[in-house]
DNA sequence: TCATTAGATTGACGTTCGTCGATGTGATGA
DNA sequence: TCATCACATCGACGAACGTCAATCTAATGA
C-alpha cells in the first residue's frame, strides 16, 4: 500500500488528528513531482512527529519489537521522560499515523503501522 | 552508499553544521535496531529539516529539476515567502546535507544530494 | 572608484514545542 | 464502596522556530 492508497482509508480521517485536516493528503516523491501546499502541509506534519530524538525512540523501540505490541509501561524508562511527557509524545506518533493503540484493562499497548512508515519512505524515493 | 556509509565523509564533517556535532552519525533502520541517544538526536535534526512545507516545496522543487542545478532567485517565487526567510530555510537544508551549493558570479545554485534523501529512507525501512 | 545586484546575516516579534507537577479518568480488586 | 493503579489532560514555563525589515557582504560592470 503506497502512500496515495493510504490516504483514502476513511478511517484514518475519522481517528487521526493530523490527516482529517484534508481528506486528500497523498502525494508522489519529491524527485518526481513538486509538492503542491496542501501536501506540504500534511508531509511536513508527518515528519515532524520523526523530528523529536525521544520520539524516535519511542518509535524504534515499538517498530524493533518484530511485530509484537509494547506496553505503555516500560516506555517512561525506554525514554528517560517522565510519564505525562512519554503520553505527550505517544499523541504525537499516534495522530500522525504510525502507531496504533489498544488498551486492554490498565495497560495500554501499542504496535507499529508498518505502512505509515512505508509512505514516508515513498515519498523520499 | 547508504547512511552509514554516507556519515564517514569527512568534508561533510567540514561542511556542515548537524553532523560535526557527531561523526558517527549512523544507523540501522528503526525496525532493525532501536537507536541510541546520540543517533536519535542527528536523525531527529535531519527529520526536522523536512518538517516544514516550505522547506518541503523548496526541496521538492530542486528535487524534480531532474539533477538540474535551480537558482536561488526562482526561490521567493516558488515558496512565496521573502528573500531572509528562504535563505534561512536553505541554510536549514543545507545543513541537514540534503542540498549544495554554488555561488557563480552573483548567482547561486543548488542542486540535491539524493545520497542523503536515499539515507533517509533506509532508516525509515 | 563607485553604484548596483544577489544573497547572507542580524535583531525582533509572535507562535509552537518539549517538559513536568498537579489533576482528571476509568479500570481493577478487595 | 473505595483505595489503587495506568494513563490522559491541563497549565505553566523556558527554549526553539518561522517570519520579515533592516543591514551587511561580496561580485559585477561601468
Amino acid at each position: 500500500m503506497d502512500f496515495f492508497d493510504h490516504c483514502r482509508y476513511s478511517w484514518l480521517m475519522a481517528s487521526r488528528k493530523t490527516l482529517t485536516l484534508d481528506p486528500i493528503a497523498c502525494c508522489s516523491p519529491v524527485r518526481t513531482d513538486v509538492l503542491d501546499e496542501t501536501q506540504a502541509v500534511l508531509l511536513a506534519n508527518s515528519f515532524a512527529a520523526l523530528a523529536d530524538p525521544i520520539r524516535l525512540r519511542l518509535l524504534s523501540h515499538i517498530a524493533s519489537a518484530g511485530g509484537e505490541e509494547v506496553c505503555a509501561c516500560d516506555l517512561t524508562e525506554v525514554s528517560g521522560r517522565s510519564q505525562p511527557t512519554v503520553s505527550h509524545h505517544m499523541k504525537i506518533l499516534f495522530d500522525a499515523g504510525l502507531i496504533e493503540r489498544e488498551k486492554r484493562g490498565l495497560w495500554v499497548w501499542y504496535r507499529l503501522v508498518p505502512s505509515r512508515l512505508d509512505a514516508l519512505r515513498s515519498v523520499l524515493g
